[in-house]
RNA sequence: CGCGGGGUGGAGCAGCCAGGUAGCUCGUCAGGCUCAUAACCUGAAGGUCGCAGGUUCAAAUCCCGCCCCCGCAACCA
């Protein structure tokens, strides 16, 4: 039976544009679905958007439109970018759609029977003019102590009927759980902080709201809407067929993996683990969380004009490159800046010299001097069982890496053997062997094809378009490039295109 | 005394948890090669690892204090 494999990237919040913050986390988990696909896994790839709550009711006034028709338009933006980065999502959830409305009644109401919801009152300064809550750090105090809204307009203490959620009682289950599953959270830092806030203590937390509509209503309440994150975080069930336990897309679940930026790290490792705690269901494996990047060394922001989209980088860079850059630039969890002139640096170093440029020498060999068809595979050196070595253990490797996320540590498991292989093409000089030794020169040629089909092989996730193409020009068919497939060399005499050049040089 | 992360050759990072020759990529310089996308290969220069103390035969790595930078600080998606 094929192992199955769940992974999402979080659901976007439709109160504003995607930007290239949003195509990073969904790119990497791009990454891990498609090679856990190419390793023979099942696997179900989820993303999607968030649409409820009071900042997209306002989002959506302020464009002059309901929050309907405003989140139908974002959705569809995200959407968009998600399959113009090349997601490969087996499904994009709205939480907007009936059934997923349906499926967090349903863990609600759960959550409710086991006692872990009740009705009490929410306290906080209240802007009437604003229609909301602010915190005491948001207002503006005068000097004779008199407390105003960011936005100019008094406030009051108010009380709000109000649902919560028992996160009190977790506190030390959670401890626990963390404790017994120390992969559990990821990098390190978030688990750190996640770990120390809640040792910090858990209030009860408030899950629904009673000052605006455009919300899932609470099943036998519906002066109340929810709270957005309980009903955001039940996407991931909702997406499987919740509640409807003989869906057979519910054996997916428990999720191997939910992949968030930093900002959320929280909600999905205290708040979501509790809920699913409460509502006694079987917990995530995994919940890692990725970096910032600012832009030439400045925060993203929309005040400053430089939030950057992916169409933007698109105009001038090939989407293979772009992909490329953000998962090798920094170890994967990190945060770190996203430049031109960087960009400029990775392509042309490490994808045009490095490996366009061994995959194009190689092949022009092959063309010229093996008249374009697969050498037959001949003796082999010490030299070449060493560098095929390297290559072979590439996929294992590879999965031990993407294992912890460490999505940077795996292209650079790959780059060594692409380094080791310009090491080994210079040292064995088939151009010089041409004239001396043409049978060995066949088998080196023969060795630098099957290295670049196995290098090729597991880059594939990471950059599918231009590895499909190397393979094409490899000559491997569409049906052996799984992982599986390298077990069995390509025939000899197998005719190979015309060598193109796969990564163009930017200049800046 | 809020919490967490970080300060390592020109740049960006790894190493620190399990002390023992300071590693990687880019950049710079000098060679080699000429199959290739002026790409590739080899070698070199360059760091008292934020500051001051302590533990130890030995500290970037452990402990104490200080300085600087960055996030978070609860309903904010």
């Amino acid at each position: 039976m094929t192992s199955r494999f769940y992974i999402t990237t979080p659901i976007y919040y439709v109160n504003g544009a995607p930007h290239i913050g949003h195509a990073y986390t969904s790119i990497a988990a791009d990454v891990i679905a498609r090679f856990y696909r190419l390793s023979g896994y099942d696997v179900f790839f989820l993303t999607g958007t968030d649409e409820h709550g009071q900042k997209v009711e306002q989002a959506a006034k302020n464009a002059g439109l309901t929050p309907r028709v405003f989140a139908d338009k974002v959705s569809a933006d995200f959407r968009n970018m998600a399959d113009v980065m090349h997601i490969s999502y087996d499904a994009f959830i709205r939480t907007t759609d009936p059934y997923h409305i349906t499926s967090a009644q349903a863990l609600w109401r759960r959550v409710a029977e086991k006692g872990f919801i009740y009705l009490g009152a929410y306290e906080g300064w209240y802007c009437v003019r604003d229609e909301c809550f602010y915190s005491e750090n948001e207002l503006v105090m005068t000097p004779e102590g008199e407390r105003y809204a960011p936005t100019g307009a008094s406030v009051e203490w108010l009380k709000e009927p109000s649902y919560f959620f028992r996160l009190s009682a977790f506190q030390d289950k959670l401890l626990d759980f963390y404790e017994r599953h120390p992969d559990f959270l990821g990098p390190q830092g978030v688990r750190n902080e996640i770990v120390s806030f809640v040792k910090q203590g858990l209030k009860d937390l408030s899950i629904s709201r009673t000052t605006f509509q455009w919300g899932i209503p609470v099943p036998d309440d519906e002066q109340h809407v929810m709270y957005v994150w309980f009903d955001a975080l039940t996407n991931y069930l909702s997406a499987l067929g919740y509640p409807h336990e003989t869906d057979p897309r519910m054996a997916y679940w428990p999720a191997e993996l939910h992949l968030v930026g930093k900002d959320i790290a929280r909600f999905h490792a205290v708040y979501w683990p509790a809920f699913l705690m409460a509502a006694g269901i079987e917990l995530p494996r995994k919940i890692f969380a990725n970096g910032w990047w600012t832009v030439e060394g400045q925060k993203m922001s929309k005040s400053l004009g430089n939030v950057v989209n992916p169409y933007d980088l698109l105009q001038e860079f090939s989407l293979d490159s772009i992909r490329f850059f953000l998962l090798r630039e920094v170890p994967f969890g990190g945060d770190s800046d996203l430049s031109r002139k960087a960009l400029i640096t990775r392509n042309n170093v490490e994808l045009a010299n490095d490996l366009g440029n061994l995959a194009q020498r190689t092949l022009s060999l092959v063309a010229r001097n093996c008249g374009g068809l697969m050498p037959e595979r001949g003796h082999k050196t010490e030299e070449d069982l060493k560098l095929l070595g390297q290559v072979n253990i590439l996929p294992k490797l590879l999965e031990l890496q993407l294992k912890r996320c460490a999505l940077t540590d795996a292209l650079e498991e790959v780059w060594k053997v692409i380094r080791a292989a310009n090491v080994y093409i210079t040292r064995q000089e088939p151009w010089a062997l041409r004239k001396v030794d043409p049978v060995r020169m066949a088998n080196v040629l023969g060795v630098l094809l099957e290295a670049l089909r196995g290098i090729a092989t597991v880059l594939q996730p990471f950059m599918p378009e231009s590895m499909a193409r190397l393979l094409d020009q490899l000559g491997v068919s569409d049906d052996e490039r799984l992982f599986s497939a390298l077990n069995t060399p390509i025939p000899a005499g197998r005719s190979l295109p015309a060598p193109q050049g796969l990564f163009p040089r930017y200049t800046e």
